[in-house]
DNA sequence: CAAAATAAGTCAACATGTCTGACCTTAAAT
DNA sequence: ATTTAAGGTCAGACATGTTGACTTATTTTG
């Protein structure tokens, strides 16, 4: 057909390809956080709890500072969760030993394990998904995924070591 | 080495890939809902209009437990948001023909004009990620997406027509 | 050394989103 | 005529996030 209409087709097969990348990304998500929501419900926590607790687990003895750097939420709302998690027992903190400002924080064992439930369920779900599309395609999510990252910095932290 | 320790490493490799793919779905998730909050929140409203607004769009005519079933919320939940949209005029519902109990939701004009600047942020983000990637890793990105949906209903809204 | 900057914590008030539970109305199906 | 389904509503609770203002301890800088 004409050069129009096919360029019309060609717009509206893009649309419908980014509208369902959108679907793709709400669907997943909300499947991908909805058993874990389960079992912090068990402690009385939520999903900020395991944001703290995944990130203080992944990087042992990082800062306040740099934890609401990854969060990019304020410090009044990380305080709430953070309080909460060290006065239950899942995390302590102690004084940087250059800068005795800092709080380094890191997991108990009570943390440790408590992650490690939650971080399971996400590993194994990522873990069929990977196993089911395969390498390549592994290759492939990764790398739009760090395209829809806005911050350059966060990026960093997935380029191939 | 010996096989105890490349059985290592590829344990510690495969630790290390899936833990990057959890934190992946979460800064992407994160930058990809920003920019929709702020304009959201000019209006007094939140990510579940946002939800609401994008599935009435994408499904005009839609049924409230259709909607229901999409987001997985609970129907209170949903009521509070649904009711204030319509009330302010974003969103009009309408008696089913062949069962009246049902309420067909569908955007107005108003609704549109919000639906299409929320989610053009979200096309555009997903087009750039998608350029840079090239078609194979789009397809690939596809592909682990799906795998992560729990739901196989919602896994059939993804084949490819 | 004194002043400024930084890291962290705290209090208060508020908005939003979600939940459970109970109950009601209307319409369709048996 | 009764039961079931779709939807609405009220009340109460909790989790998560926000802004703003203020404090303390410590380090850095002029």
């Amino acid at each position: 057909m004409s050069d129009l209409k096919s360029g019309a087709n060609l717009l509206f097969l893009r649309e419908e390809e980014l509208r369902q990348a959108i679907e793709l990304l709400f669907f997943a998500y909300r499947d991908f956080t909805s058993e874990p929501d389960e079992m912090l419900a068990e402690y009385g926590f939520g999903r900020a709890h395991h944001r703290v607790i995944y990130f203080v687990g992944r990087h042992a003895g990082l800062s306040v500072s740099e934890l609401l750097g990854i969060l990019k939420i304020t410090k009044q709302s990380l305080s709430r969760v953070l309080s909460q998690l060290i006065e239950q027992g899942f995390i302590t903190q102690r004084a940087g030993e250059t800068d005795r400002r800092r709080r380094l924080l890191e997991l108990t064992e009570k943390g440790i394990e408590l992650e490690r439930r939650l971080s399971e369920n996400q590993r194994q779900r990522i873990a069929r998904a990977y196993r089911e599309a395969g390498a390549a395609a592994v290759e492939g999510f990764r790398r739009v995924m760090i395209g829809i990252i806005s911050d350059e910095a966060d990026r960093k932290r997935f380029e191939r070591r």
